[in-house]
DNA sequence: CAGTGGTCTAGACCACGAT
DNA sequence: TCGTGGTCTAGACCACTGG
């Protein structure tokens, strides 16, 4: 068996034993362990990332990787909701909102000229206080008047309903595996380069209008998506 | 700018002007261009292969990927019909059928005893010539008397529906992402540790009794999910 | 401050592919 | 046979984290 393999054995029944987000032994530890060197121990470690077993944190360690969420993107099912009943504290933490002239794509989509003008939100959900999913979303800013003085940490759904009494009747989504740019992985004290899922969700009001444009980075190993059909 | 940065950047230039599948340049060849060494070089093109852009061929060089296939789990689509609309041609190859006594997660969702034997039917996908999907179909045996004189390279759902008059009314899907393991790899003729999106599908008939368990591993690059809900 | 991971060099040998 | 990627060594310096 490979070098790297026997490692990569190794850790995983260590990571038997271990509880969620407990730090792994450092690389030179293991190194030192199978008389390798980093980039063995490394290769290793990569590939468990990938599994989704364990994930890293900017130059603090290794971690073992909690139980997934698992989500639906049919059912129109609150984050917070979803969440606390699978057993996880949830949480929404605001980085900033701007106005800004939206990109391309996002324009075509709302079907709108390249000079008009749209929120842009960004926040970052975490599971029992670790960084899960950087959220990116745009919406119209003639909609959504004075929307920066708005409670955004909650749900936007509710929000919009709320508020604005705009309500989201039906939605497409876009579902690609990736790796975390960079900007976003810092955003989620991560590491670029990182397997990642993508979700582009377009959500429509009942005229089927667009209403807003989310673009989501799911850390790959914290996420399950289910989906039914009948 | 980070050496392999510049090295990705590069790459991705290169990428707009070529055709789908060309080869890139070797690791030799690069590591000479940038002076640089092979950990670099191949650091930059892992990055690419995890965001899709470009995939490895067991020990025969790098390639550019093609377009994804857009897929909808919710639609029962025919993968000829999916793939030919798109403009790619599709091809499946049986690789083997037996009967075998089921994993204890396949034996758990069919509710029977571990000494009841399944078909295990073995597949793999291609586009334009171009392995992207691994499947592992689990299904009764007694319910599928003869399975193995089939014409088992077709749709699976349209033999059910008349060679044994079963027809699939509902599905339940789960979407992971994880690293190709080395067996799965090789049948790809692809190399073990990249990312892949994982789908076990559950289908069931009108009386809602489990008809078959599939284990679908994706090239992570060949695919995108779209999802639409009302 | 010591320890961590992030980046990088300059090699090596091997199995396998194309020819 | 030669070129490819796959695996591996034994170092190096840096930026950042944590005490």
């Amino acid at each position: 068996m490979l070098l790297y393999q026997q490692i990569k054995q190794y850790i995983t029944a260590l990571i038997g034993n271990k509880e969620r987000d407990v730090k792994l032994p450092s690389e030179r530890q293991l190194l030192e362990k199978f008389h390798s060197s980093r980039i063995t121990v490394r290769e290793a470690l990569f590939r468990l990332e990938t599994e989704g077993l364990i994930y890293r944190q900017n130059r603090k360690g290794w971690f073992v990787s909690p139980a997934r969420l698992r989500w639906n993107p049919i059912k129109k099912a609150n984050y917070y909701q979803l969440a606390e009943e699978q057993g996880f504290i949830p949480q929404t933490r605001l980085l900033h909102i701007q106005d800004t002239v939206a990109p391309k794509v996002v324009c075509r989509a709302f079907e709108q000229d390249a000079t008009d003008v749209c929120w842009e939100v960004f926040r970052v959900r975490s599971l029992d206080g670790r960084p899960v999913m950087l959220e990116e979303i745009f919406c119209q800013k003639q909609a959504f008047p004075n929307l920066y003085q708005k409670a955004l940490e909650g749900s936007i759904t509710a929000l919009f309903s709320q508020e604005y009494n705009i309500t989201i009747s039906s939605e497409q989504s876009s579902i690609t595996v990736t790796a975390l740019p960079d900007d976003k992985a810092e955003l989620l004290s991560l590491n670029a380069g990182a397997p990642c899922l993508k979700i582009i969700r377009q959500r429509f009001c009942q005229q089927n209008k667009l209403i807003d444009y989310n673009i989501e980075y799911w850390v790959h190993g914290a996420i399950e998506i289910e989906v039914k059909s009948h």
